[in-house]
RNA sequence: GCGGCGGUGGCGGAACUGGUAUACGCGAUGGAUUCAAAAUCCAUUGCCCGCAAGGGCAUGUGGGUUCGAUUCCCACCCGCCGCACCA
């Protein structure tokens, strides 16, 4: 008897799957091009190549492995693709750190990922391969960069952003966690600078409307993308400072409360406030709040619990409805950046404004009557009231429903030209320019004759010049590069300058898996063809961390593609999978907490296979789990049972070609092992299909494995043992294929011979699922009180004689009479009984 | 505060449409093998009472529906994740 060797069997699998090309796919246009197959793109995120690849990417691609193995016996082509997210700030700081280039020390992760995936065994057709730092990816990221800019989706601009100073570089929204760098953690500056940005907020309506094309995505992160992108509807209004002769547009969601309105607040950041008090007793105070607000920290100034504070402007503003005029301050809790950073204060139907009219005393005028039933804090008059009922003190709407003067009130304001019906979002433009060097330069010529210069196509890439200091300065590190900075305008050939901000590196990722659809391509970006022939992504699969952040760009982009006729689909990914965190000892994996896990550690000490099986089995993989050691040594040896059950076996019997195949006409235990295989066979397809029930998938070969141990003595004697035995092993070979397949394609050759991953998924044999008998769980009262064997298929009242019959359900029968008898055929027998 | 997910043995987890709760794995205990150990194989393993047969209690808590509830309904407690002054 041999021993499970797993370094060996993996090398050996590993080599013929790379001398073959075995996982290479060819799409429309490839020479073996077959359109009759169908397809399926099944990829995993991509991962950002930074030292050595963590338990992270072992779950995620072990997991998208399986579906893509589970796919392909299924009949499907399917595209499995790899490449790296090798732009990016680790390998840039690592630079300024050690003085080592970025571009060396990203080839060498890149290399350890490219080993270790291959170590793992995952099936990549490896023809495909990119790596987004390459010139030859970012020409197309630049390329597209200028679509989207000769289609007004890609501008400049000055706004207030957020400027993280740890990585002296300005961040998206998306890039900002609780007023905090996303990446680093320091606390973020607003800074008015001027920036590129990407025009996402085009697309936000479709980017709601769209999540009806997905198949599946996860209810919770379809929420969190509504909930960023937050849509709500109401109405601009206008309201207007005759003492300076200004218009102040607000966005309301309750115009019916407009009547209501008792004051008017500006953001501290809001634009015409140097305008209002200049001159006037008001700007000293409304200045010193302003610096006392811009000192205070995002998370300060978001604290709900906070009190509010303000200052009065000493100015006011007339309300379109009723011609009041109503005085005007400046307060914090407004906020610049969403909808137009002034509102309207309505204290009596707004719990923000009702806690400022109270800080400042001032008037709280009810114009909807009604009671808050379920409200908390409220005052003596039921205030503040957010419910509906009918309008008050509200002039000719009088008595009239809100909902009703909401419509009315939007109406009369829009005839008059002071209002309109209006949609707002949360979401921003997405903020694209970098002030780093690692990363692909922006494709623009600043000439003094003709402004912004789109640098040619003929021209790209634009490469990203050596230098030898990559400190951020706040500005961009290319700025030093003056060969490389200083051109000639493309247009005029007047001397001219070149954008020296890079792009935010989700800009790469949101368009690679089209690339991987055509690789090669040196004249466009992908054919549209091969794009159309695989895309959108049958099954995309990677953490949740990026529920916003990369699926909301790569949707924004997938549809500004589609738009300017690139592609066919909007959507780029149909089904979604978020995987669950591993964790260790209870607490994310850290460096700093030295309690990380190394995939090579075990692959070393185990094999790929055990390690792959066993963070499928760990739990359900959308849930996450704490790593144990002793859990990947139970798959190992689990592994080695199946193992040795085949080397044994094989030793005694060889192999059989024809073992796969279940004959019909066992009997005994030769029968029951049969009918444990197809039950496996049965419940793996189901669990497969189901969802992603991975560790049930494995738990049931584990059953069959554990009956192939408790039936082989008796059956290795003779010919249909041995056939039952084969028939068993060969079926669980199969069936963890997904999971751990150098083993499988190691058993299946001993055992049956030929390739395993060649066969197609094993399909269960439905007069073997039915067993002889089954056992029947007597009830009495609805309590277990005894079980029978009875033949399958008892006629119902046969069944209930024998339940009456059954020893111990005898005795709780005695001096009772029955009420009521319930049958489950095949299962149960309840019997309802009372005393006599 | 709002939204989502979850709470089952010593631990990770299973139970597909309301029908044997605890599959499978880990750990533990005992045995076989061995000079010995490792490895392996076999057996036992929810808790309590009982020599046993058997009984009682158990799926966060409390109620409800049902012949029967981990599963459905109501209320509550705890944990995790997301959002949170969004006008």
């Amino acid at each position: 008897m041999s021993r499970y060797l797993p370094r060996e069997i993996e090398g050996k699998w590993q080599s013929v799957w790379a001398e073959e090309g075995t996982w290479e796919v060819a799409g429309p246009g490839d020479p073996g091009f077959d359109p009759s197959r169908p397809a399926a793109y099944v990829l995993e995120m991509l991962p950002y190549p930074s030292g050595e690849p963590h338990v992270g990417h072992l779950k995620c691609y072990s997991v998208g492995d399986a579906i893509a193995h589970f796919r392909r016996r299924n009949g499907f082509e399917v595209i499995h693709p790899m490449g790296y997210d090798s732009f990016g700030l680790p390998a840039e700081n690592n630079a300024i750190k050690t003085g080592e280039p970025p571009l060396t020390a990203t080839t060498r992760s890149i290399e350890s990922f490219r080993r270790q995936f291959n170590e793992w065994g995952i099936s990549i057709d490896w023809t495909r391969e990119i790596a987004t730092h390459t010139p030859e990816y970012y020409r197309w990221t630049q390329w597209i960069f200028l679509q989207l800019f000769e289609a007004g989706l890609a501008y400049r601009d000055r706004a207030p952003v957020q400027w993280c100073p740890n990585d002296a570089t300005v961040l998206a929204n998306e890039q900002v966690i609780d007023g905090r760098c996303e990446r680093c953690g320091t606390e973020v500056e607003t800074r008015n600078l001027e920036q590129w940005f990407f025009r996402t907020t085009a697309y936000a309506e479709r980017l709601l409307e769209d999540f009806d094309l997905l198949e599946s995505w996860p209810e919770h992160v379809i929420t969190m993308q509504r909930n960023w992108i937050g849509r709500s509807e109401g109405a601009e209004v206008m309201f207007r400072c005759e003492e300076v002769g200004i218009d102040f547009p607000v966005f309301t969601t309750r115009p019916d409360t407009l009547f209501g309105a008792t004051f008017f607040v500006l953001a501290p950041e809001h634009p015409e406030l140097e305008a209002l008090v200049a001159g006037t007793e008001a700007e000293g105070p409304v200045r010193d709040y302003v610096n006392q607000v811009a000192r205070a920290s995002v998370e300060e100034r978001g604290d709900e619990a906070r009190p509010k504070t303000g200052v009065p402007l000493g100015r006011s503003v007339t309300n379109p409805v009723n011609g009041e005029q109503i005085p005007m301050f400046v307060a914090d809790y407004v906020l610049m950046d969403y909808g137009t950073g002034a509102v309207m204060a309505v204290p009596a139907h707004d719990e923000r404004d009702y806690a400022f009219a109270r800080a400042f005393d001032l008037p709280i005028e009810r114009v909807i009557e009604g009671v808050d039933e379920e409200a908390e804090d409220l005052d003596a008059d039921g205030l503040p009231y957010s419910g509906d009922g009918p309008m008050v003190r509200s002039g000719r709407f009088d008595g009239m429903n809100n909902r009703k003067a909401y419509d009315e009130i939007v109406e009369w304001l829009s005839a008059e030209g002071r209002g309109e019906s209006a949609v707002n979002y949360r979401l921003r433009d997405w903020l694209v320019s970098r002030q780093r060097y690692w990363g692909a330069p922006i494709p623009i010529v600043h000439c003094p004759e003709c402004g912004m210069v789109p640098v040619p196509d003929d021209q790209l890439p634009v490469e990203l010049p050596e230098i030898s200091d990559y400190a951020p300065k706040g500005k961009s590190p290319l700025e030093a590069a003056t060969d490389w900075v200083e051109v000639d305008c493309p247009g005029c050939g007047a001397a001219a300058r070149r954008e020296t901000d890079t792009m935010d590196t989700f800009v790469d990722s949101s368009w690679y898996f089209l690339r991987y659809l055509d690789p090669a391509n040196g004249t466009t970006a992908f054919e549209r063809e091969k794009a159309d022939h695989w895309m959108p992504v049958d099954q995309y699969i990677g953490g949740v961390e990026h529920a916003i952040l990369h699926l909301l760009y790569a949707r924004f982009f997938v549809k500004a593609l589609s738009d300017l006729g690139h592609i066919e689909t909007p959507e780029p990914f149909a089904n979604l999978f978020t995987q669950g965190m591993i964790t260790r000892d209870g607490a994310k994996m850290s460096k700093s907490k030295g309690n990380t896990v190394s995939p090579a550690d075990y692959v070393e000490r185990f094999g790929a296979d055990s390690a792959r099986a066993y963070v499928c089995f760990m739990g359900p993989p959308e849930r996450g789990g704490d790593w144990s050691d002793e859990g990947v040594e139970g798959v190992h040896r689990f592994l080695a049972r199946l193992w040795r059950a085949a080397t044994d076996l094989a030793e005694a019997e060889g192999q059989d070609p024809d073992g796969a195949s279940c004959p019909a006409d066992f009997e005994g235990d030769a029968r029951v092992l049969a009918a444990k295989a197809n039950w496996a066979i049965d419940k793996a397809t189901g669990d497969f299909s189901r969802g992603f029930q991975f560790n049930t998938v494995i738990a049931a070969v584990m059953e069959l494995v554990n009956e192939v141990y408790r039936t082989r003595d008796d059956l290795a004697g003779d010919a249909a043992g041995v056939a039952a035995l084969r028939f068993a092993i060969a079926t669980a070979a199969s069936l963890i294929q997904p999971f751990a397949p150098h083993l499988a394609a190691e058993v299946w050759e001993m055992v049956v011979g030929g390739r395993v991953w060649e066969v197609p998924w094993p399909e269960a044999d439905p007069a073997m699922l039915i067993s002889e008998t089954a056992t029947i769980v007597i009830q009495v009262n609805g309590k277990v009180r005894d079980r029978i064997e009875v033949p399958d298929g008892i006629g119902e009242s046969e069944l209930l004689l024998a339940a009456r019959e059954a020893p111990n359900v005898v005795r709780y029968l005695e001096g009772t009479e029955t009420v009521k008898e319930v049958v489950v055929p095949g299962k149960l027998v309840n019997l309802v009984v009372k005393p006599a």
